[in-house]
DNA sequence: GCAGATCTTGACCGACCGGTCGACTTGCCG
DNA sequence: CGGCAAGTCGACCGGTCGGTCAAGATCTGC
């Protein structure tokens, strides 16, 4: 009998039950079988559509990137307001998302990327690299709204857009794992803002 | 036969040996039969000095910070040079630090609270916590730091020492966190110099 | 309606997990 | 020397880990 099961696919319940459970677990805290039992699948079916646990999670970060792009990058990032003002409306969501979460499940929990990657990225290769690749693509968004600041005048020439994205990205991720750490969303409120002020100059 | 068993007593060697394969994987990853076998010692013995591996792992953060006191930030804020000197020197040994350990194993490993902090913030309270007093007494102990830039009048007066260590910290750990994640050291130094640039100001 | 591909199921695998226990050995003190 | 505490040991616990498999159910195109 198929009733409800086929609306939204099974591989689609996978990927979204193991999302949200290794988001706010950890990769080695969430088992296959947990994963199943959350999506209401027996662990034959998961193994029919993933072959391992690790490709199951290269796919979570596809499909992470993919929501993050759509439903905070995206939005803080669009061209209705200067390029410098578009980095402040992204410290503000990233606040709002992160508070929003901690309110559901009474924890901080962090960026999925940056507690995949201190998690993983020792143990596991493939994601390790997935990762980095995810990061990069973190990095260029932000250089570009730089270099959009630096061409509108707002962002002086000699400062390096590339190396800068590449701090403001360090910096996010460390105060998302502070916030983490005291379980505390006003912890993103207080520190993320100083992000848009980071600068680092070309070196001749 | 007592013969090199006891000259560095059992305790101490599980403690060292935890820290070791903790430090270099993760939790989850270095089951107490691990730290066992690394330090030539039965399981018994390990849960006559230890109550559990949660209580292990409480230790092991103290003689952590009391490593890291010593052997980094101890000589890197020694009031031999000017306080933000001292801020630079620090950002140089832990470059070293990571260059030195990642020829050792092969890998960039991050920051020990970071990974830990990372980890099992979400699962683990009382690890939480313990790291978390962690966090603050490095935050502390930059946050001095900075409060002695300022009466040298090498940092003005409007600046909020404790906000801006705070700061620090979390650039700190993102930047361990990326150089762990793409296994490169120079990421530390090309980023982590910024780190000293860094300013929150008092607000009102 | 039939065949073949696409799922689904549940039983099963060996390995390992953190932790327990009682028997034993050893060091120390009177 | 005796005795007791401190430390060591190895077998063992129930449970979970990621992953496998063969058989059956269901869907699809002809």
């Amino acid at each position: 009998m198929r009733i409800m099961q086929t609306i939204i696919d099974t591989q689609q319940r996978i990927l979204d039950s193991a999302r949200e459970l290794i988001f706010s677990r950890s990769y080695a805290d969430v088992g296959v079988a947990a994963i199943c039992e959350h999506a209401g699948v027996k662990k034959g079916s998961f193994y029919h559509f993933f072959p391992s646990k690790q490709a199951l999670t290269i796919a979570i970060l596809d499909a992470q990137f993919d929501d993050t792009q759509s439903k905070m990058i995206g939005q803080a990032f669009a061209d209705d307001v200067p390029p410098l003002a578009r980095l402040g409306r992204f410290v503000d969501m990233a606040y709002l998302f992160q508070k929003q979460l901690s309110v559901h499940s009474g924890r901080v929990l962090g960026c999925p990327f940056g507690n995949l990657a201190n998690e993983l990225s020792t143990q596991d290769e493939p994601i390790r690299e997935k990762i980095q690749q995810t990061f990069a693509r973190l990095q260029n968004l932000i250089s570009g709204v730089l270099q959009a600041a630096q061409q509108a005048g707002d962002l002086a020439q000699d400062i390096d857009a590339g190396k800068t994205a590449h701090s403001m990205l360090a910096y996010f991720e460390g105060v998302m794992l502070l916030a983490k750490n005291q379980n505390d969303p006003d912890v993103i409120r207080e520190l993320l803002p100083t992000m848009v002020q980071m600068r680092v100059q070309k070196v001749a």
